[in-house]
DNA sequence: GAGCGATGGAACGCTACCGTATCGACGCCA
DNA sequence: TGGCGTCGATACGGTAGCGTTCCATCGCTC
């Protein structure tokens, strides 16, 4: 059934034979996917309620896939690993800035903001989902950072050491904790102040402590 | 039932009477409760499976909560209404290190790291979930960041319209992004390091507008 | 010492889903 | 044009949890 969904998500049709999956109620299905998801979680997310909302025969969701978690692994991961651009904005607070306004309109999406905290929290207990989200958001998300702090090296705003994953969590902890888990709305130039604060942040780490404090050991690059 | 959980909850005896609802029962489904909560999360959790875990009857549990909502609520809100320390340290770098030490130590702990982001995704589609952690943990959350912040102003290191919400964002968004939901080891120093990033977005927000863009690096001490 | 009432256990009828099977209808492909 | 295979529908037996009820037992309070 992976093949088969596979073949109607790419929309080519069977090489032989006839009567073939309808493209229509494969977009029902995932729609509602969604849908359920956010309205009940994963926990709860049943096939023949994703049935019932899309208008379906369980006999449908089933012809698709076999079983509820490779359903939603399938059509999340194919959502979640989409890669933003990432525009050059000549600064590394700009570059923030324009990441914080990506990832908060994304957010601010009512079935996004839903669905991603119960997905990620299912993901603490459930290795499959979990690493799925690894490779759909996370690597993605590296790959990101490292970009975006190879600029500011290269500018010279940033020190040579700078750690993405670190970087990673100054950037995206607090717009997410703000959006996803406190759901405070945010005030008119949130989002512009937090960049500076987020680039300030970044700009200085280390440098202030002056105690004999550890330093990073692990992590080189 | 709402008062007989009360009592039992407050570990006094109805007044009058006899037979009274056992102490080590109530503690047994509480625990049974929050390990079921890890185990499952909230969608999934049952009062067949709080019992079985518990090693009690159905009976037991329903004498106590009438639903599990209900139950959860009791439950978890007492866990989540304690009030953190909050020593002064003598300097806003050293109390955001100390938040953070005493924030990542929590959520390393298997069954809070698992529990908090499940309700806090089950919150965002039950208000009454969210209503009730709202007020365990915001109201907190707020009033020590107001006290944070407060010391801070008052030392000098902060300018005085700091918003407290959004030094919530930036203290305990990096931290919860690192350990609740990437979930990916600390390296050494680490929280070390992020108090120090962390005070120094604190210490230069807005900035941007007005100044031409101080990077924070002598500033503070 | 008497009895109230909580205890675990078992069973109740009920609902929701599970995953499978079978049906006639019909559209697509060879 | 023929037939393959998907379509929605419906039904299947099975599992799980619901919330309630009854039970004999026994510990605590008076």
């Amino acid at each position: 059934m992976g093949y088969i969904a596979l073949v109607a998500a790419v929309r080519k049709r069977p090489a032989a034979g006839a009567a073939v999956l309808r493209e229509d109620v494969t977009t029902a299905i995932r729609q509602a996917v969604t849908q359920e998801l956010a309205a009940v979680g994963y926990g709860r997310l049943s096939i023949e309620g994703v049935a019932r909302r899309a208008g379906v025969g369980k006999t449908a969701v089933y012809r698709r896939w076999s079983s509820k978690l490779e359903m939603v692994l399938e059509i999340v991961s194919e959502v979640a690993s989409q890669s933003l651009p990432l525009l050059d904005t000549g600064s590394l607070r700009g570059d923030i800035e324009m990441v914080l306004h990506v990832v908060s309109r994304a957010l601010r999406h009512r079935l996004a903001s839903q669905i991603i905290p119960d997905l990620l929290a299912e993901a603490a207990r459930n290795p499959k989902i979990g690493h799925t989200l690894q490779e759909a958001l996370r690597a993605n998300q590296r790959q990101a950072s490292e970009l975006l702090i190879g600029r500011a090296v290269a500018r010279g705003e940033l020190p040579a050491g700078t750690d993405p994953d670190t970087a990673v969590d100054l950037i995206i902890g607090p717009i997410y904790w703000r959006l996803a888990v406190a759901r405070t709305p945010l005030p008119q130039g949130y989002v512009s102040e937090l960049a500076t604060s987020v680039a300030a942040a970044l700009g200085a780490p280390i440098s202030q402590s002056s105690f004999p404090n550890e330093r990073t050991s692990g992590s080189s690059r």
